[in-house]
DNA sequence: GCGCGGCTTTGCGGTGCTCGAAAAGGCGCG
DNA sequence: CGCGCCTTTTCGAGCACCGCAAAGCCGCGC
């Protein structure tokens, strides 16, 4: 028994009472409708319906067929509706992975107003800074530093998200800070184990366009840019932030950039996804609802632990 | 969604977790699970299986679609299942008609056994004189007097059934008993309301081989050949009886045959059932248990009410 | 860095299925 | 006996499905 549309017009068949009227039911010519039934009952090796000009019968077999397939079938169809309207309809969990910071900061709060216009959504919000495979993890929408190499991926770009060398001062105290890239070989510098490989080679761009390419090093590495902060801001090394990350402890003083000159390439926020087509309505409204509220995502972020 | 095929692939290939796997325990090839997987979700409009080379992963959709249509299908492949299995094991209701004479003296305790030896068949046995329709009424096997016109049907001759005209001694009495055909037109005839037509054309065959059609008359009508029966033991006129209904009233003189030298057609017993293709084992089963017990069915009628 | 192997997808051609229209056959009714 | 209603059969066109083979993608190991 391969197809559903075979007991399926043998269901429509039994309600309808004869076959040309199952044929209006169905649209279907009353030929291809016998030829369903006699397909069936080859199949089963059993005769289902006894039919002759005079009218159908039911034998017990197909009777037992109906009673059983009836209900089946109407289940089947509601399980297939229900799936299929997941193009349409909003609802079922959405995974959304970030990074840590703007997660915390940003993410999590438009996820809360998210979660009230769409209340049959459920969001889960996953933040981390390491890698995330689309994949193999369980994530619809993945905001990530970076657009992924993953061709069948899709990266839209959030926003901007420029970089910059900096220090505490207490770090500085006592040290020469860097006037050229290549003094940052001469200073701890601290890394972010990003997707399981080391960012130990800053790229740096002077004022002309020159490229500079540095193998940093240092005894501290972390998979977490919130704790890289942490150890900058204590004073432990060089760190490379984005400035979005940083922006009110550049304010405070607590952090000063160095070689100011020198650019660090961006690494902006992408929002990635997977494909373009046959995407449920809830991503599809998530997308456009994180595109809708760009503006709010690229406010400078304020700690809200310390708010 | 047209066909069961595709779920059913879907469902083995979250089952073998990648495509490549379940191809082995499908048999197809990995093309065309990818093609079946593809269908399925053009047709729902939602992804869900996310594949690439490093492996797959259930959408939640997917994961939806699942949980759903697993225990379905395999609900709904039992149900095929059973139907099927009725091809060659015996069981079910098993409706059988037949006329009363024969029915309650010889089919109901060979059905009585049969049902011993199957004991998962459930026999119903139906016992009337009037026509059957083996479409419109609920029966599988018919014993019936003389075959059906209709060709779908396989008639099966169980036994042959000669016919004789007789009458009760009293009702012979202070009458001349008729000698030859036509004088039945002054006769009190019994007539038998046969499949809805009255039987009243007597066809008699003289020992020359002349036909003798008579129309006779009579005041009494039945569709029950046991009536008809009684009518003539109790001396209410002329009857045309098979010889085997009236074995026992002949031997002890409550009938006398009429005009011994000519014969009225046989009307034998038929076994009739649908068509010789899907048949079930129930009814394969009944009639070559009919067949081979055909010989209990010959001996001559003994009443069991009387017996 | 580059090829290898495993995974999925895509393109292709042939086979077989499924469709509707039309013809055929059965049956009841007038 | 013809008419109307029902089902089945036949037939040709079109399409769907299959497997094969090639391609794309990725991770691994040399």
């Amino acid at each position: 028994m391969k197809r559903i549309a075979d007991l399926s017009v043998f269901v429509s068949v039994v309600k309808a009472g004869s076959l040309s009227e199952a044929s209006n039911d169905l649209g279907l010519s009353v030929a291809s409708i016998s030829k369903y039934i006699s397909r069936i009952e080859q199949e089963l090796g059993v005769r289902v319906l006894v039919r002759n000009a005079r009218g159908l019968r039911l034998t017990s077999e197909g009777q037992a067929l109906y009673v059983r397939v009836d209900t089946l079938l109407s289940q089947l169809n509601k399980a297939i509706a229900y799936v299929s309207a997941c193009r349409d309809i909003p609802r079922g969990v959405l995974k959304v992975s970030s990074t840590i910071g703007l997660g915390r900061n940003r993410i999590a709060p438009l996820v809360s107003e998210f979660s009230k216009l769409y209340p049959d959504v459920t969001v889960q919000l996953s933040l981390g800074d390491r890698y995330v495979d689309m994949v193999l993890d369980d994530v619809d929408v993945a905001i990530s530093i970076g657009a992924p190499e993953d061709t069948s991926l899709v990266a839209k770009r959030l926003m901007s998200n420029p970089c910059c060398v900096c220090a505490s001062p207490a770090y500085l105290k006592g040290r020469k800070a860097p006037r050229h890239p290549k003094d940052l070989k001469r200073h701890d510098c601290l890394i972010l184990d990003c997707h399981g490989s080391f960012k130990d080679q800053w790229r740096l761009e002077d004022e002309y366009g020159g490229q500079h390419h540095v193998k940093v090093s240092g005894n501290l590495i972390t998979d977490n840019s919130e704790t890289l902060r942490e150890w900058a801001l204590k004073g432990y090394g060089v760190a490379l932030k984005s400035r979005w990350d940083i922006a009110e402890h550049l304010d405070r003083g607590e952090l000063v950039q160095l070689m100011p000159r020198y650019r660090a390439p961006d690494l902006d926020f992408y929002m990635v996804y997977a494909g373009r087509d046959l995407l449920p309505a809830k991503t599809r409204a998530f997308i456009t609802f994180l595109e809708e509220n760009l503006e709010r995502l690229k406010q400078p972020i304020t700690d809200p632990v310390k708010a």
